[in-house]
DNA sequence: CGCATTTCCTGGTAGC
DNA sequence: TGCTACCAGGAAATGC
């Protein structure tokens, strides 16, 4: 998405901003974005950081139902419509957003004070980014005995891994998504890193993951969950062992994993029983 | 502080 | 057909 919203958002100045969500803490301050130019698109993890001419930046976060369109959403679609953002310029001079379950973010804060967005002030390293060597995810890994499926969807590990990629993974790795994240070895944890990197890298080349509501600007489908292994598969053959794979709730949220190729270790089996 | 659980939100769907 | 109950999950808030 930020790849898409680069060539057509930069370099413009903000005419307006309608908000029609209710105001809070996810869609606050976009009464400051017009008169001020944005001077880039940036991302650091799930969020999009778009850095404005007079010193604030639009923060935007999907949540899992938000889209961004060059045009307005037709017929019934607009009643989820919660920001229209007006640009100078006559050509696709309009962004869209809309947000189904409001679960997603649109707001203005002045550039790099997230108090207000903890997660994004705390996020670890991008996964695609040759800074995060192997050798520093384990050391990271290394820090919690928090489960290691919960673990990466803190974003604290490493930034942008969400429910579907962590279960791609972990399995791709043949990592059990209960394994404590310091008991990943540091071999597993390099196969896991370049995992992570596999998934998402050929994700964001089928321009994502559309279930049910992602779309791109431009109003297309992502083409990747034809290419899912695990995520939507519960119930269904391992691609890799044929054994059914299970479907359970790990940290709240629904998780997906091959009970034969991802095996606990008997250490860790141990010590979960004589608790 | 760390970690686990609950909350927000609404469309889709299963079950009756 | 129409109703209720429940599920999906990012991040933040709350509980312990």
């Amino acid at each position: 998405m930020r790849r898409e919203l680069e060539p057509w958002l930069i370099g413009r100045t903000v005419r307006s901003v309608e908000l029609l969500a209710p105001p809070g803490p996810k869609y606050r301050d976009l009464h400051r974005a017009p008169g001020q130019r944005i001077e880039g698109v940036g991302r650091r993890g799930k969020f999009l950081i778009l850095p404005l001419s007079g010193g604030d930046e639009l923060i935007v976060h999907l949540g899992m139902t938000g889209v961004i369109s060059q045009c307005p959403p037709p017929g019934a679609g607009g009643k989820h419509l919660r920001v229209v953002m007006r640009l100078d310029g006559d050509h696709l001079s309009t962004l869209y957003f809309q947000d189904i379950r409001r679960f997603g973010r649109f707001l203005i804060v002045p550039a790099g004070e997230y108090g207000e967005l903890p997660t994004l002030a705390a996020l670890g390293p991008e996964p695609l980014d040759d800074a995060l060597t192997a050798a520093r995810f384990y050391a990271a890994l290394g820090r919690s005995s928090v489960a290691i499926k919960p673990y990466l969807l803190s974003q604290r590990p490493v930034a942008g891994v969400g429910n579907i990629y962590a279960d791609e993974a972990l399995w791709t790795a043949r990592i059990h998504p209960l394994t404590p994240a310091r008991e990943v070895s540091r071999k597993k944890a390099s196969v896991l890193l370049q995992a992570l990197r596999d998934v998402l890298s050929a994700s964001i080349a089928a321009q994502g993951t559309t279930f049910d509501d992602y779309r791109t600007v431009r109003g297309e489908a992502g083409s990747f969950a034809r290419r899912l292994n695990v995520y939507g598969r519960g119930g269904d053959a391992c691609l890799r062992c044929g054994r059914q794979l299970s479907k359970t709730v790990i940290g709240g949220r629904g998780t997906v994993f091959c009970p034969r190729c991802q095996r606990l270790s008997r250490a860790v089996v141990r010590r979960a029983k004589a608790l």
